[in-house]
DNA sequence: ATATTTTTCACCCGATTGGGTGATTCCAAA
DNA sequence: TTTGGAATCACCCAATCGGGTGAAAAATAT
């Protein structure tokens, strides 16, 4: 199945705020021939952005981040991608993280105090298949079924065209009635796209929609 | 009065449990020729026990270790130590967390998103002798209330502090429970605030609110 | 000392939103 | 040809929001 090596390295992104511990994160991994890191990122919106078009084979990624948290990055890009391999990075063991960071869709869960070895061994675990709970603590995730992951989706489009131009109207203010008029469909119409939006982008009010909308660059 | 270079280097120890973020550190560091990094420790007993025996000039201390924490490690090497610079590594930038760490004896206080050369920046004008707050504290160290009304672009009322408070929240995303739980206050009272707020900003809804309060800067 | 503003809370009521389920038509891809 | 997404709409129900009125204690200013 999969077997990595200088030719055909594991791709890596790393999304963590801190600079340093980024730093040493590339360090570690790039020595390794077998790994390649694809790219980075600060903050979870970038995060979201930037795997989506580097399309790494795992993604690193920090739960405590600006703006987008960690988590609901994930659960944006297990929309998009169902088979890439995600593994969260945070420096505490409490169980409702773990709980949460797998329920999101993570295929692993590594404390920051691990060491570069034990670090670098999870990773490859990863690109083999696995899905890694750091050893410290394997005994409490489990509560949660294995993985809700669907069926192949397909790439970009994260909105459909109706969705951005009801997106478009909710963003300047406009009430559902005011959306429904402008465009010239009902009102159920236009809080049946909205739900989709909603459940797209991972939101659960107008506000946070227009503010993830603006983020994500998701309109003109 | 104080020129460290590669025969007089600036003696730095750090302490943090992340073997990583140490890592991180140490390259940065022992890359300058004016500092050395004379030890590590990963928790807070064996950073007392090792500061003492090597005697550094700047200690930089995680807050955040297991055993000993950051802080109670200060309060113990500033009974022995009166010169040594300490600095505070911390993930966040709680006024709380600042205020402890000064009154531990903390030189300074730096959040760990920091990069490399601000880094470097800070532990340089620490071994200058002056006092480092990360300048992404500085808002939270100065009351940051006072400044809004110089310009004369007036057009638009001002709102009070609590105003602000609660526009915050609505910024964020939240609902009236979610604010008034945050601030302590009945539901009823956002509501009231927020009726005000409308007013005020001429806006009727949250999400006019809270681009409004955007272009206008009312807030952070 | 008094006036004003700020902050707090209550009650009422209609409007709007958010979430769930389900159905229809159209169109394009497998 | 069948499958499936996109777009449309309907109904239900609970939660939340927005607007009005009113009021009282606390802080600030005059």
């Amino acid at each position: 199945m999969s077997a990595f090596t200088a030719d055909n390295p594991l791709k890596v992104f790393l999304a963590d705020d801190h600079p340093l511990l980024r730093m040493a994160l590339r360090l570690s991994l790039t020595q390794k021939k077998d790994i390649e890191v694809v790219g980075e990122a600060s903050d979870g919106y970038t995060a979201v952005e930037k795997i989506q078009s580097s399309i790494p084979d795992i993604a690193v990624i920090d739960v405590e981040m600006p703006g987008l948290s960690g988590i609901r990055a994930i659960r944006i890009l297990r929309k998009t991608f169902s088979d890439m391999k995600i593994v969260v990075l945070s420096t505490y063991n409490k169980e409702e993280y773990i709980r949460d960071a797998i329920q999101a869709g993570a295929d692993g869960y590594i404390l920051k105090r691990v060491g570069i070895d034990e670090l670098v061994r999870i990773i490859r675990e990863l690109g083999a298949g696995k899905t890694v709970i750091s050893p410290y603590l394997v005994n409490l995730a489990l509560g949660c079924d294995s993985t809700l992951m669907q069926s192949g989706q397909v790439a970009y489009p994260l909105l459909t065209h109706r969705e951005r131009e009801v997106l478009q109207g909710l963003v300047e203010g406009c009430s559902n009635k005011e959306i429904s008029n402008a465009l010239n469909i009902s009102t159920e119409t236009v809080k049946s796209h909205i739900k989709h939006i909603y459940a797209k982008l991972d939101v659960k009010n107008r506000l946070e929609a227009a503010r993830m909308a603006q983020e994500m660059n998701l309109l003109d």
